[in-house]
DNA sequence: CGTCTATTTGAATGTACTCAAAAGCGGTGG
DNA sequence: CCACCGCTTTTGAGTACATTCAAATAGACG
Protein backbone atom coordinates (compact mmCIF):
# COMPACT_ATOMS: atom_id res chain seq x y z
CA UNK A 1 0.00 0.00 0.00
CA UNK A 2 1.75 2.58 1.65
CA UNK A 3 5.26 1.94 -0.57
CA UNK A 4 3.64 1.22 -3.73
CA UNK A 5 4.86 3.33 -5.58
CA UNK A 6 8.79 2.99 -4.41
CA UNK A 7 7.84 -0.95 -4.80
CA UNK A 8 7.74 -0.28 -8.74
CA UNK A 9 10.25 2.31 -9.10
CA UNK A 10 12.50 -0.78 -7.76
CA UNK A 11 10.52 -3.39 -9.60
CA UNK A 12 11.37 -1.43 -13.13
CA UNK A 13 15.32 -2.95 -12.41
CA UNK A 14 15.07 -5.39 -10.12
CA UNK A 15 12.70 -8.35 -9.30
CA UNK A 16 12.23 -8.77 -5.40
CA UNK A 17 10.49 -11.74 -3.22
CA UNK A 18 8.16 -11.71 -0.59
CA UNK A 19 10.69 -11.83 1.96
CA UNK A 20 13.36 -9.84 0.13
CA UNK A 21 10.61 -7.17 -0.13
CA UNK A 22 10.01 -7.10 3.78
CA UNK A 23 13.08 -6.85 4.72
CA UNK A 24 13.51 -3.90 2.55
CA UNK A 25 10.78 -2.13 3.81
CA UNK A 26 12.03 -3.08 7.28
CA UNK A 27 15.17 -0.84 7.06
CA UNK A 28 12.56 2.10 5.68
CA UNK A 29 11.71 4.95 7.81
CA UNK A 30 9.38 7.58 7.16
CA UNK A 31 9.23 11.27 7.37
CA UNK A 32 7.08 14.26 6.28
CA UNK A 33 7.96 18.00 5.87
CA UNK A 34 5.75 20.36 5.91
CA UNK A 35 6.46 23.53 3.10
CA UNK A 36 9.78 25.35 3.77
CA UNK A 37 10.69 22.92 6.36
CA UNK A 38 14.06 21.48 5.69
CA UNK A 39 14.92 17.48 4.76
CA UNK A 40 18.56 18.71 5.36
CA UNK A 41 20.65 21.54 6.54
CA UNK A 42 23.78 22.52 5.57
CA UNK A 43 26.57 21.78 8.12
CA UNK A 44 24.77 18.63 9.07
CA UNK A 45 25.88 15.01 8.91
CA UNK A 46 24.04 13.81 5.96
CA UNK A 47 23.41 10.00 7.19
CA UNK A 48 20.18 9.12 4.72
CA UNK A 49 19.09 9.02 1.09
CA UNK A 50 15.51 9.45 0.77
CA UNK A 51 12.76 8.56 -1.61
CA UNK A 52 10.22 11.40 -2.76
CA UNK A 53 6.78 9.64 -2.14
CA UNK A 54 4.89 12.84 -2.41
CA UNK A 55 5.58 16.46 -2.55
CA UNK A 56 8.49 17.98 -4.10
CA UNK A 57 11.93 18.91 -2.60
CA UNK A 58 14.95 21.42 -3.68
CA UNK A 59 18.37 20.55 -2.79
CA UNK A 60 20.92 23.70 -3.27
CA UNK A 61 24.16 25.31 -2.04
CA UNK A 62 24.07 28.90 -1.02
CA UNK A 63 27.97 30.52 -1.12
CA UNK A 64 29.27 33.35 1.30
CA UNK A 65 27.78 35.87 -0.89
CA UNK A 66 24.22 34.40 0.15
CA UNK A 67 23.84 33.16 -3.71
CA UNK A 68 21.78 29.99 -4.25
CA UNK A 69 22.20 27.63 -6.44
CA UNK A 70 19.77 24.86 -6.93
CA UNK A 71 21.47 21.41 -7.58
CA UNK A 72 18.50 19.48 -8.14
CA UNK A 73 15.02 19.07 -7.60
CA UNK A 74 12.97 15.90 -6.73
CA UNK A 75 9.26 15.20 -7.01
CA UNK A 76 7.38 11.88 -6.45
CA UNK A 77 9.07 8.49 -7.25
CA UNK A 78 12.82 10.52 -7.32
CA UNK A 79 15.58 9.62 -4.87
CA UNK A 80 17.77 12.39 -3.27
CA UNK A 81 20.34 12.91 -0.83
CA UNK A 82 23.76 15.07 -0.74
CA UNK A 83 25.41 12.14 -2.60
CA UNK A 84 28.87 13.80 -1.72
CA UNK A 85 28.38 14.00 2.12
CA UNK A 86 26.76 10.70 2.20
CA UNK A 87 29.45 8.94 0.51
CA UNK A 88 31.79 10.23 2.12
CA UNK A 89 30.06 10.82 5.89
CA UNK A 90 31.32 14.33 5.95
CA UNK A 91 28.88 17.50 6.91
CA UNK A 92 26.52 18.49 4.36
CA UNK A 93 27.24 21.61 2.16
CA UNK A 94 24.03 21.81 0.79
CA UNK A 95 20.26 22.03 1.95
CA UNK A 96 17.37 20.21 1.21
CA UNK A 97 14.24 22.02 1.75
CA UNK A 98 10.45 21.12 1.17
CA UNK A 99 8.96 23.46 -1.34
CA UNK A 100 5.56 21.46 -1.17
CA UNK A 101 4.31 19.42 1.71
CA UNK A 102 6.20 16.26 1.49
CA UNK A 103 6.78 12.59 2.59
CA UNK A 104 9.80 10.76 1.99
CA UNK A 105 11.17 6.92 2.70
CA UNK A 106 14.55 7.20 4.09
CA UNK A 107 17.23 4.69 3.92
CA UNK A 108 20.59 4.95 5.92
CA UNK A 109 23.89 4.19 5.27
CA UNK A 110 24.33 1.44 7.67
CA UNK A 111 20.77 -0.19 6.45
CA UNK A 112 21.89 0.28 3.01
CA UNK A 113 25.15 -1.51 3.59
CA UNK A 114 23.17 -4.24 5.41
CA UNK A 115 20.67 -4.38 2.60
CA UNK A 116 23.74 -4.82 0.30
CA UNK A 117 24.90 -7.65 2.12
CA UNK A 118 21.52 -9.43 2.50
CA UNK A 119 20.35 -8.33 -0.98
CA UNK A 120 22.83 -7.95 -3.09
CA UNK A 121 20.80 -7.33 -5.93
CA UNK A 122 20.19 -3.90 -4.58
CA UNK A 123 24.08 -2.98 -5.53
CA UNK A 124 22.66 -3.47 -9.05
CA UNK A 125 19.65 -1.38 -8.29
CA UNK A 126 21.47 1.38 -6.99
CA UNK A 127 24.40 1.10 -10.18
CA UNK A 128 21.23 1.83 -12.54
CA UNK A 129 20.38 4.63 -10.21
CA UNK A 130 24.07 6.07 -9.88
CA UNK A 131 24.73 5.85 -13.40
CA UNK A 132 21.73 7.12 -14.40
CA UNK A 133 22.31 10.45 -12.10
CA UNK A 134 25.60 10.35 -13.88
CA UNK A 135 24.09 10.36 -17.26
CA UNK A 136 21.59 13.23 -16.21
CA UNK A 137 24.63 15.52 -14.45
CA UNK A 138 27.17 15.09 -17.26
CA UNK A 139 24.02 16.07 -19.98
CA UNK A 140 23.84 19.40 -17.57
CA UNK A 141 27.37 20.25 -17.56
CA UNK A 142 27.27 20.22 -21.17
CA UNK A 143 24.06 22.43 -21.69
CA UNK A 144 25.79 24.42 -18.97
CA UNK A 145 28.44 25.18 -20.97
CA UNK A 146 27.54 24.94 -24.31
CA UNK A 147 24.24 26.80 -24.08
CA UNK A 148 23.00 30.23 -23.53
CA UNK A 149 20.57 31.27 -21.12
CA UNK A 150 17.88 31.37 -22.83
CA UNK A 151 17.96 27.91 -24.64
CA UNK A 152 18.92 26.26 -21.50
CA UNK A 153 15.47 27.73 -20.15
CA UNK A 154 13.20 26.50 -23.03
CA UNK A 155 15.33 22.99 -22.62
CA UNK A 156 14.52 22.74 -19.35
CA UNK A 157 10.87 23.77 -19.56
CA UNK A 158 11.04 20.90 -22.06
CA UNK A 159 12.30 18.58 -20.57
CA UNK A 160 10.65 19.21 -17.35
CA UNK A 161 7.06 20.77 -18.02
CA UNK A 162 5.26 19.37 -15.35
CA UNK A 163 8.02 20.37 -13.03
CA UNK A 164 8.39 23.75 -14.12
CA UNK A 165 4.35 24.80 -13.83
CA UNK A 166 5.13 24.21 -9.92
CA UNK A 167 8.55 26.04 -9.90
CA UNK A 168 8.82 30.17 -9.17
CA UNK A 169 10.91 31.85 -11.94
CA UNK A 170 12.91 32.71 -8.45
CA UNK A 171 14.02 28.45 -8.40
CA UNK A 172 14.22 27.93 -12.12
CA UNK A 173 16.87 30.99 -12.40
CA UNK A 174 18.56 29.34 -9.48
CA UNK A 175 18.62 25.83 -11.17
CA UNK A 176 19.87 27.36 -14.78
CA UNK A 177 22.48 29.50 -13.13
CA UNK A 178 21.01 33.08 -13.91
CA UNK A 179 19.62 36.06 -11.74
CA UNK A 180 15.64 36.22 -11.60
CA UNK A 181 15.76 39.16 -13.02
CA UNK A 182 17.57 38.03 -16.24
CA UNK A 183 15.47 35.17 -16.18
CA UNK A 184 12.62 37.92 -16.53
CA UNK A 185 13.96 39.53 -19.54
CA UNK A 186 14.69 36.24 -21.37
CA UNK A 187 10.81 35.46 -20.98
CA UNK A 188 9.55 38.63 -22.06
CA UNK A 189 12.07 38.46 -25.42
CA UNK A 190 10.65 34.80 -25.96
CA UNK A 191 6.91 36.13 -25.83
CA UNK A 192 7.40 38.68 -28.05
CA UNK A 193 9.13 36.26 -30.51
CA UNK A 194 6.30 34.25 -30.25
CA UNK A 195 3.86 36.61 -31.71
CA UNK A 196 2.15 35.23 -34.75
CA UNK B 1 51.67 -7.77 -15.19
CA UNK B 2 49.81 -6.59 -18.31
CA UNK B 3 46.80 -5.81 -15.81
CA UNK B 4 48.20 -5.38 -12.81
CA UNK B 5 47.15 -1.47 -12.87
CA UNK B 6 43.42 -2.65 -13.32
CA UNK B 7 43.46 -5.02 -11.28
CA UNK B 8 44.40 -2.84 -8.23
CA UNK B 9 42.13 -0.24 -9.45
CA UNK B 10 39.22 -3.32 -9.42
CA UNK B 11 40.90 -4.31 -5.76
CA UNK B 12 40.52 -1.01 -4.37
CA UNK B 13 36.51 -1.62 -4.00
CA UNK B 14 35.77 -5.64 -4.49
CA UNK B 15 38.08 -8.45 -3.75
CA UNK B 16 38.01 -11.19 -6.44
CA UNK B 17 39.80 -14.90 -6.24
CA UNK B 18 41.74 -16.19 -9.23
CA UNK B 19 39.10 -17.33 -11.22
CA UNK B 20 37.17 -14.65 -11.47
CA UNK B 21 40.06 -12.58 -12.45
CA UNK B 22 40.73 -14.65 -14.89
CA UNK B 23 37.27 -14.58 -16.50
CA UNK B 24 37.07 -10.83 -16.18
CA UNK B 25 40.74 -10.92 -18.02
CA UNK B 26 38.89 -12.68 -20.52
CA UNK B 27 36.27 -11.03 -21.14
CA UNK B 28 38.37 -7.18 -22.49
CA UNK B 29 39.95 -6.74 -25.40
CA UNK B 30 43.05 -3.71 -25.92
CA UNK B 31 43.46 -1.53 -27.58
CA UNK B 32 46.03 1.09 -28.27
CA UNK B 33 45.95 4.46 -30.06
CA UNK B 34 48.62 6.90 -31.40
CA UNK B 35 48.13 10.40 -30.76
CA UNK B 36 45.18 12.28 -32.22
CA UNK B 37 43.52 9.03 -33.11
CA UNK B 38 40.21 8.57 -32.02
CA UNK B 39 38.71 6.06 -29.37
CA UNK B 40 35.27 6.97 -30.92
CA UNK B 41 33.45 9.16 -33.42
CA UNK B 42 30.46 11.05 -33.04
CA UNK B 43 28.01 9.12 -35.08
CA UNK B 44 28.90 5.73 -34.42
CA UNK B 45 27.75 3.48 -31.88
CA UNK B 46 29.58 3.01 -28.53
CA UNK B 47 29.63 -0.33 -27.33
CA UNK B 48 32.21 -0.36 -24.87
CA UNK B 49 33.78 0.78 -21.84
CA UNK B 50 37.43 1.78 -21.49
CA UNK B 51 39.79 1.30 -19.11
CA UNK B 52 42.92 3.70 -19.25
CA UNK B 53 46.31 1.85 -18.88
CA UNK B 54 48.22 4.22 -20.12
CA UNK B 55 47.85 7.49 -21.81
CA UNK B 56 45.73 10.68 -22.25
CA UNK B 57 42.57 10.48 -23.80
CA UNK B 58 39.80 13.53 -24.28
CA UNK B 59 35.97 12.97 -24.79
CA UNK B 60 34.45 15.92 -26.39
CA UNK B 61 30.91 17.22 -27.91
CA UNK B 62 30.82 19.49 -31.49
CA UNK B 63 28.34 21.48 -31.57
CA UNK B 64 26.34 22.51 -35.01
CA UNK B 65 28.69 26.01 -34.96
CA UNK B 66 31.94 23.51 -34.40
CA UNK B 67 32.49 25.11 -31.20
CA UNK B 68 33.94 21.85 -29.26
CA UNK B 69 33.42 21.11 -25.47
CA UNK B 70 35.33 18.72 -23.44
CA UNK B 71 32.88 16.59 -21.46
CA UNK B 72 36.17 14.85 -19.51
CA UNK B 73 40.05 14.01 -19.65
CA UNK B 74 40.93 10.31 -18.65
CA UNK B 75 44.44 9.64 -18.00
CA UNK B 76 45.94 6.20 -17.19
CA UNK B 77 43.66 4.37 -14.14
CA UNK B 78 40.30 6.20 -15.73
CA UNK B 79 37.68 5.00 -17.16
CA UNK B 80 35.94 6.07 -20.04
CA UNK B 81 33.08 6.31 -22.20
CA UNK B 82 29.96 7.81 -23.83
CA UNK B 83 27.98 6.64 -20.67
CA UNK B 84 24.68 7.83 -22.99
CA UNK B 85 25.70 5.96 -25.51
CA UNK B 86 26.55 2.91 -23.61
CA UNK B 87 23.36 3.09 -21.51
CA UNK B 88 20.93 3.87 -23.90
CA UNK B 89 22.56 2.10 -27.00
CA UNK B 90 22.52 5.15 -29.52
CA UNK B 91 24.84 6.23 -31.53
CA UNK B 92 27.25 8.67 -29.85
CA UNK B 93 27.31 12.07 -29.84
CA UNK B 94 30.41 12.57 -28.16
CA UNK B 95 34.30 12.04 -29.69
CA UNK B 96 37.06 10.56 -27.85
CA UNK B 97 40.69 11.44 -29.22
CA UNK B 98 43.74 10.44 -27.74
CA UNK B 99 45.96 13.57 -27.12
CA UNK B 100 49.14 11.33 -26.12
CA UNK B 101 49.81 7.72 -27.58
CA UNK B 102 47.36 5.69 -25.29
CA UNK B 103 46.52 1.88 -24.35
CA UNK B 104 43.28 1.11 -22.98
CA UNK B 105 41.49 -2.50 -22.15
CA UNK B 106 38.31 -2.64 -23.46
CA UNK B 107 34.67 -4.02 -22.24
CA UNK B 108 31.75 -4.43 -24.20
CA UNK B 109 28.26 -3.79 -22.55
CA UNK B 110 27.38 -7.70 -23.69
CA UNK B 111 30.30 -8.68 -21.50
CA UNK B 112 29.88 -6.25 -18.54
CA UNK B 113 26.10 -8.24 -18.57
CA UNK B 114 28.15 -11.39 -18.56
CA UNK B 115 29.59 -10.36 -15.91
CA UNK B 116 27.58 -9.19 -13.56
CA UNK B 117 25.66 -12.97 -13.94
CA UNK B 118 28.76 -14.66 -13.08
CA UNK B 119 30.39 -12.11 -10.64
CA UNK B 120 27.73 -9.82 -9.37
CA UNK B 121 30.57 -8.52 -7.07
CA UNK B 122 30.89 -6.19 -10.18
CA UNK B 123 27.65 -4.84 -9.60
CA UNK B 124 29.12 -3.19 -6.43
CA UNK B 125 32.42 -2.19 -8.30
CA UNK B 126 30.49 -0.48 -10.96
CA UNK B 127 27.96 1.19 -8.77
CA UNK B 128 30.41 2.85 -6.95
CA UNK B 129 32.53 3.66 -9.94
CA UNK B 130 29.31 5.80 -10.80
CA UNK B 131 28.53 7.21 -7.94
CA UNK B 132 32.34 8.97 -7.76
CA UNK B 133 30.93 9.65 -11.43
CA UNK B 134 27.97 10.89 -9.99
CA UNK B 135 29.23 13.01 -7.47
CA UNK B 136 32.31 14.62 -9.84
CA UNK B 137 29.85 15.93 -12.20
CA UNK B 138 27.68 17.06 -9.48
CA UNK B 139 30.46 19.34 -8.20
CA UNK B 140 31.15 20.09 -11.86
CA UNK B 141 27.52 21.66 -12.49
CA UNK B 142 27.52 23.65 -9.19
CA UNK B 143 31.20 25.11 -9.93
CA UNK B 144 30.02 26.23 -13.38
CA UNK B 145 26.94 27.54 -12.08
CA UNK B 146 28.24 29.36 -9.52
CA UNK B 147 32.23 30.85 -10.10
CA UNK B 148 33.15 33.21 -12.43
CA UNK B 149 35.67 31.61 -15.05
CA UNK B 150 38.83 32.82 -13.23
CA UNK B 151 37.99 30.72 -10.43
CA UNK B 152 37.24 27.94 -12.15
CA UNK B 153 40.53 27.95 -13.82
CA UNK B 154 41.98 28.41 -10.80
CA UNK B 155 40.26 25.32 -9.02
CA UNK B 156 41.00 23.18 -12.06
CA UNK B 157 44.58 23.66 -11.66
CA UNK B 158 44.33 22.72 -7.80
CA UNK B 159 42.49 20.02 -8.55
CA UNK B 160 44.47 18.07 -11.58
CA UNK B 161 47.88 19.35 -11.27
CA UNK B 162 49.26 16.93 -12.93
CA UNK B 163 47.03 16.42 -15.72
CA UNK B 164 47.00 20.67 -16.39
CA UNK B 165 50.48 20.34 -17.35
CA UNK B 166 49.92 17.86 -19.96
CA UNK B 167 47.47 20.16 -21.75
CA UNK B 168 47.18 23.11 -24.18
CA UNK B 169 45.34 26.12 -23.22
CA UNK B 170 42.88 25.70 -25.93
CA UNK B 171 41.71 22.55 -24.30
CA UNK B 172 41.91 23.67 -20.61
CA UNK B 173 39.66 26.30 -21.84
CA UNK B 174 36.84 23.85 -23.65
CA UNK B 175 36.71 22.25 -20.58
CA UNK B 176 36.03 25.15 -18.45
CA UNK B 177 33.69 26.62 -21.18
CA UNK B 178 35.12 29.84 -22.19
CA UNK B 179 37.09 30.68 -25.53
CA UNK B 180 41.38 30.17 -25.33
CA UNK B 181 41.46 34.26 -26.00
CA UNK B 182 39.35 34.87 -22.59
CA UNK B 183 41.55 31.93 -20.83
CA UNK B 184 44.82 33.74 -22.03
CA UNK B 185 43.01 37.08 -21.06
CA UNK B 186 42.82 35.11 -17.64
CA UNK B 187 46.31 34.06 -16.89
CA UNK B 188 47.75 37.59 -17.62
CA UNK B 189 45.46 39.04 -14.80
CA UNK B 190 46.35 36.02 -12.06
CA UNK B 191 50.16 36.09 -13.23
CA UNK B 192 49.90 40.14 -12.70
CA UNK B 193 48.00 39.89 -9.32
CA UNK B 194 50.53 36.94 -8.20
CA UNK B 195 53.96 39.69 -8.61
CA UNK B 196 55.19 40.13 -5.16
C1' DC C 1 -6.59 44.54 4.51
C1' DG C 2 -1.79 44.64 5.09
C1' DT C 3 2.64 42.48 4.70
C1' DC C 4 5.95 39.89 2.51
C1' DT C 5 7.92 38.02 -1.42
C1' DA C 6 8.07 37.44 -6.45
C1' DT C 7 8.25 39.67 -10.72
C1' DT C 8 9.00 43.40 -13.93
C1' DT C 9 11.47 47.25 -15.75
C1' DG C 10 15.40 50.16 -16.65
C1' DA C 11 20.05 52.17 -16.24
C1' DA C 12 24.72 51.36 -15.41
C1' DT C 13 28.30 47.99 -15.10
C1' DG C 14 30.99 43.85 -15.61
C1' DT C 15 32.06 39.50 -17.66
C1' DA C 16 33.00 36.98 -21.56
C1' DC C 17 32.79 36.61 -26.75
C1' DT C 18 33.96 37.75 -31.67
C1' DC C 19 36.97 39.06 -34.98
C1' DA C 20 41.38 40.24 -36.55
C1' DA C 21 46.20 40.50 -36.49
C1' DA C 22 50.71 39.48 -34.65
C1' DA C 23 53.89 36.66 -32.18
C1' DG C 24 55.39 32.15 -30.44
C1' DC C 25 56.18 27.23 -30.82
C1' DG C 26 56.48 22.55 -32.46
C1' DG C 27 56.80 19.33 -35.82
C1' DT C 28 58.08 17.93 -40.49
C1' DG C 29 60.43 17.62 -44.79
C1' DG C 30 64.14 18.87 -47.47
C1' DC D 1 70.01 21.40 -39.18
C1' DC D 2 67.23 24.78 -40.80
C1' DA D 3 63.18 26.71 -42.92
C1' DC D 4 58.66 26.51 -43.34
C1' DC D 5 53.98 25.43 -42.13
C1' DG D 6 50.23 25.05 -39.15
C1' DC D 7 48.46 25.60 -34.80
C1' DT D 8 48.49 27.90 -30.27
C1' DT D 9 48.77 31.92 -27.67
C1' DT D 10 48.63 36.84 -27.06
C1' DT D 11 46.72 41.34 -27.65
C1' DG D 12 43.24 44.77 -28.60
C1' DA D 13 38.91 46.87 -30.16
C1' DG D 14 34.17 46.42 -30.45
C1' DT D 15 30.07 43.88 -29.05
C1' DA D 16 26.84 40.83 -26.68
C1' DC D 17 25.29 38.52 -22.73
C1' DA D 18 24.27 38.70 -18.03
C1' DT D 19 24.61 41.09 -13.41
C1' DT D 20 23.76 44.68 -9.97
C1' DC D 21 21.07 47.98 -7.96
C1' DA D 22 16.91 50.42 -7.45
C1' DA D 23 12.18 51.22 -7.80
C1' DA D 24 7.57 50.08 -9.17
C1' DT D 25 4.03 46.53 -9.71
C1' DA D 26 1.84 42.31 -8.95
C1' DG D 27 0.64 38.17 -6.25
C1' DA D 28 0.21 35.16 -2.29
C1' DC D 29 -0.98 34.39 2.22
C1' DG D 30 -2.36 35.12 6.82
Amino acid sequence: MKHDLLLSNIARHISLDKEETEYFISLLSSRTLKKKNYLLEAGQPCTTISYVNEGFLRAYYRDADDNETTIMFAVADWWITDMTCFVNQTLSITSIEAIEDTSVFQLTKENMERLFIKVPKFERFFRILMQNSYVREQSRVLQTLSLPAEERYTAFLKKYPSIAGRLTQKQIASYLGITPEFLSVIRKNISKGNVS
